[in-house]
RNA sequence: GGGCGGUUAGCUCAGUUGGCUAGAGCGUUGCAUUGACAUUGCAAAGGUCACAGGUUCAAGUCCUGUACUGCCCACCA
């Protein structure tokens, strides 16, 4: 043995050794129990990032139920993830001095597909390089055939029980990625903005004074709103106020909605542009007049503004008009990829409805079919799940999976597959059919992984392993992933998939702070990987944190991580040394002791029996803890036992008894020294499977050790 | 405006159902060492557990309030 754990010459090895000897390979066996993960599939076109790393909880798990005797099965997979692909895509087509646009769809999509099935093995080769226990053999693509096929057949059955629908609604969209997004997506930004003061004319006499931050939608407006019972504006309800420029003449109407205090007690009504009067246009019946294009420009209105981009038009207008400006603290709606500021423009999509589904969710949770680990993270569940508006499921990119559906061109009317192309109209029998061009939000596909999955595997996989054991994944997608894959999962099977989820916390630099490019903080889990090597990594983010905390990740713990596995390797060197010096002094024909047992001292007795009683409770321990999802704890347990009570007082204590030959004392020591080993495995799978394999042979795995069986 | 966290050694954090003489990792200081490991060992310094009340034989741990701080959600134009 070396003097110094050095994992590079082992985990490589080592993690061939596992996946070559289909240790990792799910197998159903009627006589074991299930343990199954399904690990939230990494974006197949993106480098792995230290959020990834935290997925050690599941290789723990799955690497202790596999010690304790369990059909384990950790599933595999990749994300196209629609448009965060697409987004890196088109900066990648940019620097080439192209765009989307200078591509058809099929040529675009045949390109992405392309891009992502070249980087792919990168995402896969450093979830190995982590010692991830997944089961390869089996990794399914969220495009992958059989994946889509479930997917359109959940869409065709919700639409059939009448869940989902076509509705022309305002969506946040965005004019540079050309998408809509869903509530979720949008990013608020707090500004300082400007709150404008814009005035109209009344037609018969007199004139009303409106507060805007957007003076540039008042092409688009058809009302100016007061509240009845606002005194000021008792006169000038009913009458017709006009635009200026265009000259257009607008009712002047009440809602309760219009908060006097606010600006000028008097609001403009712009039902195409912004989501509460799209609202109160609803109530009272106003037309919709779109103004601002997909393209983000302003259109229709007959005036020199036409063509121009919001940003351009607004300060023209304000000149225009000298309209009189006050600073006023706003909320923006961004783009929570490109930051641009979003416009809320009308556009047909289909929506899921969303209540049925909700309910049944809130049902599985209210009766404990799923447990949310720690707990408060079941309040916010509830929250989101109560709160949830109709689910925007329509996306305008290329990446994903197309809708499969069809309007004809007779009768207007949709006609909904389960993929294939139809040849008639369900509702005229037209013959003309025109494929929807947008693909599904990723989230509707994503939600549902889990049974999608297991379904492509075959049945006898499904049986076997539905519902999932545990969903462990950052508690940031709790919202946008787990509460959907609950929604969805139990639509359609009647059972929700996982019966535990288990949150884990934001990784943060080594000051706690939030990781970005922009402040420079972020750490590559893979570079300590390779410098430390992936126990240390692991370590480094189960140690001393607790589960479901943010967990702050900097290269002093990973090496104060890394010493600890060159401390127990260090340890099985010491033992193996013992071992043959004992070998050697019993072959050594002075030795006189060696013809009759040892005589245990009774201070080497009693030691003994010590260690033998506090390793055999630490294994209790370390076991309940686990059980209880308290991986922090039992890893410090072991970190603490095997350093300073093992290490540091036992062999300490015993070093010179072991070197005078007592074979008792070195049996003993070994013993509870590979015992630990097992206990550490799950957190730390190299530096232990190295060291069992040094006591036990090169073909020997410390996963077949049968001691934690029950 | 709501909701949820956090506030414990210089730094980053643990502390499970109240029993603590309050811990760890890193950092700091001193000593040790050619035979498991300097990626080491031994020892030490360092905390009125944010603040104010309360419950209790006993509170870092439970209750109430305050302050500061972080995150999430929300249609005030």
């Amino acid at each position: 043995m070396d003097t110094k754990f050095i994992p590079a010459d082992h985990e490589k090895n080592l993690y061939e050794f596992w996946e070559k000897n289909g240790y990792f390979e799910a197998k159903q066996d009627a006589g074991k129990k299930p343990f199954s993960i399904v690990l939230p599939p990494p974006n197949a076109n993106a480098d792995l990032h230290a959020g990834h790393a935290m997925y050690v909880y599941e290789d723990i798990m799955i690497r202790m139920k596999k010690l304790q005797g369990f059909a384990t099965f950790w599933l595999a997979g990749a994300d196209h993830a629609g448009f965060e692909t697409q987004f890196v895509f088109e900066k990648h087509l940019k620097k080439e001095g192209k765009s989307r646009f200078d591509y058809d769809r099929d040529t675009l999509y045949k390109m992405i597909w392309d891009f992502v099935v070249k980087n792919r093995g990168t995402m896969e080769g450093q979830l190995r390089a982590l010692g991830f226990s997944l089961d390869w053999s089996k990794t399914l693509f969220t495009l992958d055939d059989k994946i889509v096929a479930t997917v359109y057949k959940t869409f065709k059955k919700l639409h059939g029980d009448g869940l989902v629908y076509r509705g022309s609604k305002l969506v946040n969209y965005c004019t540079h990625c050309g998408t809509g997004f869903s509530d979720l997506e949008v990013k608020d930004e707090e500004a300082t903005g400007s709150l404008y003061s814009l005035t109209y004319t009344i037609k018969e006499g007199g004139s009303i004074t409106v507060a805007t931050t957007r003076p540039e939608t008042m092409f688009g407006d058809t009302a100016v709103m007061v509240n009845p019972q606002d005194p000021r504006y008792k006169d000038v309800i009913g009458k017709t106020a006009i635009i200026p420029i265009i000259n257009k003449e607008i009712p002047i109407i009440t809602d309760e909605y219009v908060e006097m205090e606010f600006g000028t007690g008097a609001v403009k009504v712009t039902p195409a542009h912004d989501f509460n009067d799209f609202e109160v246009g609803k109530r009272h019946n106003l037309p919709s007049v779109q103004v601002i294009g997909f393209d983000g420009k302003i259109f229709g209105t007959g005036t020199v503004y036409d063509g121009l981009r919001v940003a351009t038009a607004r300060p023209k207008l304000v000149e225009e008009l000298s309209l009189i400006a006050k600073d006023h603290a706003m909320v923006v709606k961004t783009c929570y990829k490109c930051s641009r500021t979003l416009e809320p423009l009308p556009l047909e999509q289909w929506f899921v409805k969303v209540q049925p589904l909700t309910d049944s969710a809130i049902a599985a949770l209210k009766k404990g079919e799923t447990t949310v680990i720690p707990k408060r993270f079941e309040q916010r569940a509830f929250d989101w799940l109560e709160n949830f508006h109709d689910w925007n499921i329509s996306r305008q990119i290329v990446w994903g999976i197309r809708i499969p559906a069809w309007k004809c061109s007779e009768c207007g009317e949709w006609t909904i597959t389960d993929g294939q192309a139809p040849d008639k109209c369900v509702h005229c029998t037209g013959k003309t059919l025109v494929q929807d061009t947008d693909t599904f939000d990723t989230w509707f596909s994503s939600g549902q992984w889990p049974v999608a999955t297991l379904k492509a595997l075959g049945d006898d996989y499904f049986d076997y392993f539905y519902p999932t054991s545990v969903m462990e994944t950052g508690y940031d997608i709790l919202p946008w992933w787990v509460c959907r894959m609950m929604m969805l999962g139990i639509y359609m099977t009647g059972q929700s998939p996982f019966g535990t989820v288990f949150l884990h916390g934001m990784v943060r630099d080594g000051k706690g702070a939030k990781m970005s490019k922009s402040k420079g903080n972020v750490v590559n889990p893979m570079l300590m990987v390779e410098k430390y090597g992936a126990d240390a990594v692991r370590a480094s983010l189960v140690f001393g944190n607790s589960e479901g905390n943010d967990a702050p990740f900097s290269e002093d713990k990973v090496r104060a991580m890394r010493n600890f596995a060159n401390k127990i390797w260090n340890v099985g060197r010491f033992i193996g040394m013992m071992k043959d010096a004992d070998r050697d002094s019993s072959a050594a024909p002075q030795n006189d002791t060696a013809s009759k047992p040892p005589e245990l001292g009774k201070d080497i007795d009693s030691l003994l029996t010590e260690l033998e009683k506090e390793f055999t409770i630490l294994q209790k321990s370390t076991i309940a803890d686990m059980e209880s999802y308290k991986f922090s704890q039992a890893f410090n347990n072991l970190y603490e036992f095997l350093w300073h009570r093992f290490a540091d007082y036992y062999i300490e204590q015993l070093k010179s008894e072991a070197q005078s030959g007592n074979i008792a004392v070195v049996k003993k020591l070994e013993e509870v020294y590979l015992s630990t080993l097992v206990l550490l495995h799950p957190f730390i799978p190299f530096v232990t499977e190295a060291v069992y394999k040094v006591f036990n042979g090169k073909e020997a795995s410390i996963l077949d050790n049968k001691q934690l069986h029950n």
